[in-house]
DNA sequence: AGGAACTCAGTACGACGTACGGAAAAGGGA
DNA sequence: TCCCTTTTCCGTACGTCGTACTGAGTTCCT
């Protein structure tokens, strides 16, 4: 299928072109010796990936291109190619690395205790990156710390005696509730910080909606929860919220399931 | 609270610079009469998002770029900007139309029927729009098929007579859960459609990872439901599954804040 | 000492979004 | 009828991007 570099024979040290993963996999797992023989090299492949969530972090992750992170380094761009083989592995190994900083629960909590503090740490994970959120990632970057997290996680659920198959998917559906709620409000924030356009810019600029077309007829509901101030009071605990309501129907499930206790 | 355009001269045509969103609320509410003055269009905005729509189905939205979708119709790039401000509108408008197929649930339906088909439609939606994942989108685009589908959302989860509060917290994480579920799954089978790579194939070049760093020792409880077989049982009702833990949670919710009938 | 292996980086190509400006088409007023 | 204003269409061009290619310089091994 594809397509260029067919020809580099497998035994080359770094052939990052042809089955794409193989490297990525090395890089993620157990990045190269510094090198034998060539001229010692300016950079680790740490300092690039800091480079790359500090580029991120700062100009948006719009702005993380190779030549940028390059700048920031004060190499040329080129030169990045030879700690990583693109653009997106680099993206890849930023989101193992931001990863790394979720902290593990006590194994000694009950298993609700443990469950919401992987949560909580995913959370707070998508706050301090929010380029995360924008990760278009096909697949999770098969990388160490994404699965020590992941593993930890599954072995908290499994505290819960659900049988494996609902670990799995108790376990996914919690990752995708942080997800999910985590988009929904990182982009609000995180966007306003690294286009030039504030939340009431924006919302002036949409003002003409509100008196135009906006009818309390045709958005009953929206108008009476507005009005009643709800929706400012419900925000910022989104996240808590619905993990309670979410392992309150877990904790329905096991008793469901295993009705031993009660 | 109206009023309208202060500062441009309302005669300005389509001035899209200055406060951008004015503009793509008109796009989204009314869109404007074909002209007056000039030669004929020779497309209609409909036209144009469907183009849009169409590129993105066929060659996944990485290849969602002006000059496609002008080739796709049969113009010049530069023609698209006289029926869009430019390529971020054009998706903002994209995904208000995606918006529009969603059904609306029978009123007569118990609260939680109701919520659960609106669950559905989003999912269905996803499916149908992979793109909508993908969607880079600061905030949601205030258009009227957005609107109007989170209006009857909010007025389903309304049933539950819980405060107006948690009506919304609910409702957004109605909402965040089919997402975060959806980005999870969904990535998987679009990805390999759009780009020449296969699941297969990826699995393949990452196969390396499994017979030199992943370790049963270091990720026992994946081992183990992996070996189970459970990953593929609990695969494909991710959707179902949560949201049948999350309303179970949300019907405690009610019980506890209203124990009327018990 | 000589060559192999490697790093660094300049140049270049094709893609992108879109600013600019010109040609041509249509309607309204004379 | 003619002309002028308005609007459409779009070719060209600029700055950005990822990255292929190439070559110059550096280090180690034999």
């Amino acid at each position: 299928m594809n397509d260029e570099r067919p020809t580099v024979p497998d035994t080359d040290p770094l052939t990052w072109g042809t089955p794409e993963g193989r490297h990525m996999i090395r890089l993620l797992w157990d990045p190269p010796a510094p090198a034998g023989r060539g001229p010692k090299q300016k950079l680790t492949l740490d300092q690039v990936i800091e480079a790359g969530m500090a580029v991120a972090a700062a100009d948006g992750v719009d702005k993380l291109s190779m030549r940028n992170v390059a700048a920031h380094l004060g190499v040329g761009a080129m030169s990045l190619y030879t700690y990583v083989p693109g653009r997106d592995e680099l993206f890849e190994l930023m989101v193992d690395r931001a990863w790394a900083a979720r902290r593990l629960p006590d194994r000694s909590l009950p298993w609700r205790d443990q469950v919401e503090l992987h949560a909580r740490e995913a959370w707070s994970m998508y706050q301090l990156y929010p380029w995360l959120i924008r990760a278009n990632l096909w697949r999770m970057p098969l990388g160490p710390h994404v699965l020590d997290a992941q593993e930890d996680l599954y072995r908290a659920v499994l505290l819960t005696g659900l049988p494996y198959e609902e670990v799995a998917r108790v376990a996914g559906l919690v990752e995708s509730h942080v997800f999910g709620v985590a988009r929904s409000l990182i982009t609000d924030t995180s966007m306003s910080s690294n286009t030039g356009v504030t939340a009431d810019e924006y919302w002036d600029s949409r003002s003409s909606f509100w008196g135009t077309y906006y009818s309390r007829e045709r958005f009953p509901t929206m108008t009476a929860i507005w009005e009643s101030g709800a929706f400012e009071r419900s925000a910022g605990d989104e996240i808590e919220f619905g993990l309670a309501r979410l392992l309150d129907g877990v904790e329905l499930l096991i008793e469901k399931l295993a009705p031993s206790n009660s």
